[in-house]
DNA sequence: CATGACCCTGTATACGCTACAGGGTCATAC
DNA sequence: GTATGACCCTGTAGCGTATACAGGGTCATG
């Protein structure tokens, strides 16, 4: 086989993606299918490495398969305006915020709940009566 | 029908759930199954309503159906240290905080690549360039 | 030519529901 | 008595984001 061309091994080891997780993005869409070998191994190009470095990088920073497809699609049309990129971004941190807000109130009653716990037998035991029925 | 008897939908109007998710609580072994009607109807007693009360409150907390199934269990050996229920809240407690840290931690980075935005073309984008490997 | 690393497809699993199809039952109105 | 509509039943499929595995093919190396 051609040493230069890239497996799909060599895009998981360089992104540290399973094998898996490339067929998975390949077959939903947000990285293109790559061309065959005689053998049928996928062949991929280096522009398919960047593609995925960007979904990898995406995807750390939280923002969903399909906010993704989208900033792909943007960053494809480099002529047009940032504006719609700066939406997807933006209702992101949006939703991370909420999803902070949310889990500190969270936070704030387990550690009430707990705090309560004297430790005896379940009987008397605090959270149990928190969570149960009056 | 008798009209005292406890239907799937009262219980569902009582407590705020779905029907199809009290179906799936009693599928997956968190509420007993009750005993039918003639026509084949699930008839509830009360304490089927106080068990899936004690789960939307879990829920509502946050705790996983394991981790319910767990508390569930606790509770109804009452005699048992509530050690084990602790343990149970203290762990769910844990995983909220590390998920904060982590919420927290990725706004940051959010915050940092969209402040850079200027809002031109995509060419220029920060965001853009952030996410794509240099 | 045997071994083992790698690749292929297709399907099942995880979580916690939700939705739907296709049917049966029940109370009420006429 | 029957028509309507609200309610119930079972079983299956779908969401999002992968991960795992079965059962097989390909490739480089000894």
């Amino acid at each position: 086989m051609n040493s230069s061309i890239l497996t799909i091994g060599h895009l998981a080891r360089q992104t540290g993606t399973k094998v898996e997780t490339i067929r998975f993005y390949e077959k939903n869409g947000l990285l293109p299918e790559p061309s065959r070998t005689e053998g049928n191994y996928r062949a991929y190009e280096p522009d398919h490495l960047n593609r995925l470095s960007f979904i990898r990088r995406a995807r750390d920073l939280g923002f969903s398969l399909d906010q993704i497809r989208a900033l792909l699609a943007l960053s494809d049309n480099r002529g047009q305006s940032c504006a719609a990129v700066d939406a997807i971004a933006s209702e992101h941190r949006a939703e991370v915020e909420k999803k902070i807000t949310d889990l500190m109130a969270l936070k704030a009653e387990l550690d009430r709940m707990i705090d309560q716990c004297e430790c005896g037998v379940v009987a008397d035991c605090r959270i149990i009566e928190t969570l149960s029925p009056k």
